[in-house]
RNA sequence: GGUCCGUUCGUCUAAAGGUUAGGACUCAAGAUUUUCAUUCUUGCAAUAGGGGUUCGAUUCCCCUACGGACUACCA
């Protein structure tokens, strides 16, 4: 039996897609794309409380940012509600397959898989409270299932007068007693959990008449022919639950391969990486900037600066390794090399500077043409105008010094704009009494020049000043503070090459007459 | 508490029974640079603990400790 491989990313819409969702997004859609199968988007809105508007639009826009594109569910960036020849599984959404779960449910009951209980949650938080004072944890398990208000207790008649009198029931699955499930998972190995330990959990909620995860999921599953089930963490203690729905249902066929991602954690103490940790230590947890609905604003990956293309990498390289030493990798190139094998088993901690030098690579390998053109767009919101070929050589002089394009102003503001303060720790260093007399003489001598030039200002300047005895230090240093106000930036000669001759001398007489 | 998963430098990780336990990030030192940065070189730094199995364990097994996830009519 081989299928074509197909594999899901299916988060829910409660909020912000968080970097542990995209790697469990970008590892999906590396399995796939190596295997030649399908990466299919499905969004598991079934929990309408928990509904956040926009959320669905920034998980689509994140992927695409990220270039990881669903082969089904998503066309024109938004989700397929209709099926069509390429997305014949249509609707993407799971509350837009709602009439589809019922029966299935149903099925289950009818062949004794799964029972209609009719406790209250009221009911069921007494009855927890009153475990818990005891000492003891509640389980809604074989123990307790035939003294509680179900159809396992109740004639066929009360069941069928009480489902269709009230909304107030659901239906659970009927957990087999003494049973040992024995698992596969593609990066744990054998896991084999006893069914005694395990719950029965709810299918059907009548409330808002929507299956809960478990079922829909499954049932989606199967329905959307997935082969491959890759998850993070969080799911491997509902596996054995999964399992039996598909014994139950009698897909043990076609059941999918099943991946457990380790969590992402803090990049300090202890846990899984939160929203709070981002805030707390200064780096995004999220692709993209995101609102809440308090006004409140979450940074994001691609407003922070990074290149999809170093995001994408990071992620890869956080639970993934290709077993050399190659770090750079692009999306091509990682699903040739990613491998379900080389996944790690525990959880990563991540780690800010790590991400940072990632897109001071990817930063490095672009042109700078490019460059010019990325840092033309800050410039011009800062009201400066300078010809291409000018900032194409700003970048070449500074590109090496940056993380992000962003930085690109902070290094080389000066070479748009005149210093106007003065780094008193560089003068105090270097200013020496006959400075401004030495100063104006350089002028005078660059004045002279003929052609003013990077070489030209090189072979005149250090002879000029070894020729009278200066210290060559003190004066290199002065002439760096009046150009850039301060002790950074490429060679004195590239600077003065750069802004010009009338420009060199103005800045050198301002801070000489000072 | 219960169930399950995990544990190699500070962090990400390599070594799929035999290595001086390797690389990357960070940090430090030196060289280069008239500055800053880059670059180069060097350094610091790890197999959680205890038992087995084995001629030999980072690697296989068990126990302990620690960490994590789950334990909802949430996903």
């Amino acid at each position: 039996m081989s299928r074509r491989t197909r594999v899901r990313f299916a988060p829910s819409p409660t909020g912000p897609l968080h970097i542990g969702g995209v790697r469990t997004a970008l590892y999906n859609y590396l399995y796939a794309k190596q295997r030649g199968g399908d990466f299919i988007l499905r969004i598991e809105d079934t929990d309408s409380q928990r509904f956040v508007p926009g959320a669905e639009e920034y998980i689509i826009e994140s992927l695409a940012w990220c270039g990881i594109l669903p082969d089904e569910g998503v066309e024109n960036g938004k989700l397929v509600e209709t099926p069509t020849e390429k997305h014949s599984h249509a609707p993407y959404r799971q509350s837009q397959r709602k009439p589809l779960y019922r029966k299935y449910a149903e099925e289950l009951v009818e062949k004794g898989f799964a029972y209609y209980a009719f406790d209250t949650s009221e009911e069921l938080d007494a009855l927890r409270k009153d475990c818990e004072s005891r000492g003891e944890s509640f389980t809604y398990n074989y123990s307790v299932r035939e003294k509680l208000q179900t159809s396992l207790k109740f004639s066929a008649g009360e069941t069928e007068e009480r489902i269709s009198t009230s909304n107030h029931w659901v239906i659970r699955f009927k957990m087999p007693l003494d049973r040992v499930v024995k698992m596969d998972d593609l990066i744990r190995g054998e896991i084999e959990v006893n069914t005694n330990t395990l719950d029965d959990k709810v299918l059907w909620k009548a409330v808002d008449e929507l299956p809960t995860y478990h079922l829909a999921n499954i049932v989606d599953d199967h329905l959307m022919e997935i082969t491959d089930v890759i998850r993070g963490e969080e799911w491997l203690p509902s596996l054995p639950l999964h399992y039996m729905l598909y014994e139950a249902f009698g897909w043990n066929e076609t059941r999918p391969a099943f991946a457990h991602l380790s969590l992402l954690l803090k990049p300090d103490g202890k846990g899984k990486l939160s929203k709070r940790d981002g805030d707390r230590l200064g780096f995004p947890v999220f692709p993209l900037e995101w609102k809440n609905s308090e006004g409140e604003i979450s940074r994001g990956y691609r407003e922070d600066g990074y290149y999809p293309e170093a995001f994408v990498n990071l992620l890869a390289f956080l639970g993934w390794n290709p077993g050399t030493e190659k770090e750079i990798f692009s999306l091509d190139e990682l699903v040739e090399a990613f491998s379900m094998e080389r996944v790690i088993k525990s959880g990563a901690k991540f780690n800010p500077d790590k991400a940072k030098w990632f897109n001071m690579e990817y930063l490095r390998m672009r042109d700078n043409a490019t460059l010019a053109k990325e840092f033309g767009a800050i410039l011009v919101s800062k009201g400066i105008s300078r010809p291409d070929a000018y900032i194409e050589h700003v970048v070449g002089l500074i590109k090496e010094r940056a993380h992000f394009v962003k930085d690109f102003w902070d290094l080389s503001d000066y070479l748009f704009v005149a210093p106007t303060a003065y780094d008193q720790a560089v003068k105090t260093k270097f200013w020496k009494e006959d400075t401004p007399q030495i100063l104006k003489e350089v002028c005078q001598m660059l004045e002279g020049l003929e052609t003013f030039s990077k070489e030209s200002i090189e072979h005149s300047l250090s002879p000029y000043i070894k020729e009278r005895g200066w210290q060559m230090g003190s004066v290199m240093n002065t002439l760096r503070l009046a150009l850039v106000g301060e002790s950074k930036g490429p060679g004195v000669a590239d600077i003065m090459d750069l802004i010009g001759k009338e420009e060199t001398l103005k800045r050198i007489i301002k801070l000489a007459d000072i």
